[in-house]
DNA sequence: GATACAGTTCTTAATTATAAAATGCACATC
DNA sequence: GATGTGCATTTTATAATTAAGAACTGTATC
């Protein structure tokens, strides 16, 4: 019913460290520097403060704080455990929808989440309320939250919008300077490429973490708050789309590997057209097969 | 502390408008339908069902429901007003935002934000993770929100990004078919700029809404979700901002309308590429406008 | 008298409890 | 068996609650 303590917890214990590297009958600092090496506020400080009164570790009159005696490890109080899931919660929704395939349409409850992911309620709400922003949920007006993602339309228009943003990415690397990083990058990817080209046979499941550095690389040119933000999104639905769609997975990986091949020649040559059009292709190809994974996921 | 029978109070009301256009002893159809009536659930219904019986305005005694009596004005059950706020609230807020020339940095209190603009605070912490997704704001680690947006990079990029669609956008106009409504707005807009080029002296200020009108024309041929949404944050940022900016505003205006006339000259004559260089031309000058509005905005 | 500190008070934000609404299932009726 | 109701469970929106933050005030110390 109110927030949680964690604060002061972890707090507490920074200045048990404290009073461990220190020896009995020592001063203790003033509750301001305190905040600063425990990096909360003076509220939490004294909380500690009277709590480590309270246990007998200090003594404790106004500016008067000394240490009593030197803590043992029973005077910590254990930290509840990080969930942490709040953190990635973006892929593992995304994987979850894509992996159980939820149709569009589909009502999403935020207590379900909630549990399936262990994030608590409200962050779920934000979440959600940031996809919104992105087209692929939206409220339902009985309340609650609807997946609208997912459909052939969406499909498309993710696909064109991608091709927007990347095809201006590669003009900018064909004019990026001699010394961009970038350069190297594509060089080493390159190899990479031909590389996994030889061995395709055996090893194309290897090409999706490949085709991500890929594209990464090209958008790393661009710097822009805006893109950076769509990229992420876009690069993972494209992933893990492509990672469950396993209808001539070989096949479709070779043919993608000679496309980023042919965008990286044009691109070293400095040839911005026929980069863009090597660039074209290669999203052609995508959509495409976006759009065919889609038709598999329907009849199945 | 719990939820507000908002619903059920507008489902009551159109029950009762259902029972005023029926005569007494009417019967009443199912729950089900009459859930389909007033858009809600069941539950509510039957809410709406007992409290008729106990105003004795039907009788129900399981499948059989009648109206005994035509209901009266005082039957009616008011509405809490509706707060309405809600749904502007992204003009509003970015409005807010620009006039009192809110600084990049500034911690935004959710608490303070529900009253200014008196939106409940779960809708605005909604509000504003949506705003994260696109870089205006970000949580702060103590809590809370910040405002991230109007510095320097913040403009440069965003304006780098509405370069990127926009041109986009030209590029479709210009492979429009004939019979698009594209054209004939384009034509109609035309003779707005005209009219407004030949008393700009006196009416430069209406320019603001002329310039929304047709980059909205432009973007409109583009069917795409993440741009249309992206489009609405991009024009209310140059809208407010160029209205806000007062130095030069004549010249600037009066520039501007030449910059759309060359646009429109170029996609009437189905000169993709010359289209191309006006918008460039046209967004360059933008870019420039909301640069040194920001500088201004420093100094004073 | 300037500064650093503690005492106090007020505000805000994260979290949970709770009523309202929605949903699901079993049974009844036509 | 299609349609409708009764009842129970689940879920959502919202306010109450408490931890944490922030500002203001008084006071000791140099």
């Amino acid at each position: 019913m109110a927030r949680s303590d964690t604060r002061f917890r972890a707090a507490y214990n920074q200045v048990l460290d404290y009073c461990e590297g220190h020896p009995k009958g020592a001063h203790i600092p003033s509750e301001a520097r305190l905040c600063e090496i425990a990096g909360v506020s003076r509220t939490v400080i004294r909380r500690c403060l009277s709590r480590l009164e309270e246990a007998g570790i200090i003594s404790w009159d106004g500016r008067d704080k000394r240490i009593l005696r030197t803590p043992v490890a029973e005077d910590r109080i254990d930290q509840p455990e990080t969930s942490g899931g709040a953190e990635d919660l973006e892929e593992r929704f995304l994987d979850w929808v894509l992996r159980f395939d939820v149709p569009a349409g589909t009502t999403l409850s935020v207590a379900e989440l909630s549990r399936t992911f262990s994030v608590p309620q409200h962050e779920l709400k934000e979440f959600l309320a940031g996809l919104s922003r992105f087209g692929l949920v939206s409220r339902r007006p009985q309340g609650g939250w609807i997946l609208l993602g997912f459909t052939k339309d969406f499909a498309v228009e993710l696909s064109d919008f991608r091709s927007v943003l990347e095809l201006h990415a590669v003009a900018q690397v064909a004019e990026a300077p001699v010394d961009h990083p970038v350069w190297s990058k594509l060089a080493e990817l390159r190899d990479r490429h031909l590389d996994l080209k030889a061995r395709i046979d055996s090893d194309y499941h290897a090409f999706s973490k490949l085709d991500e550095s890929f594209h990464q690389a090209i958008n790393s040119v661009v710097k822009n708050r805006f893109v950076a933000e769509f990229q992420k999104v876009i690069s993972l639905i494209f992933h893990y789309h492509f990672m469950w769609d396993k209808t001539e997975e070989k096949t479709r990986n070779a043919a993608a590997i000679d496309e980023h091949l042919a965008i990286i020649d044009a691109l070293e040559a400095r040839d911005a057209h026929a980069a863009q059009e090597a660039a074209r292709r290669h999203l052609r190809t995508s959509k495409t097969t976006l759009l065919s994974s889609l038709r598999h996921h329907d009849l199945g």
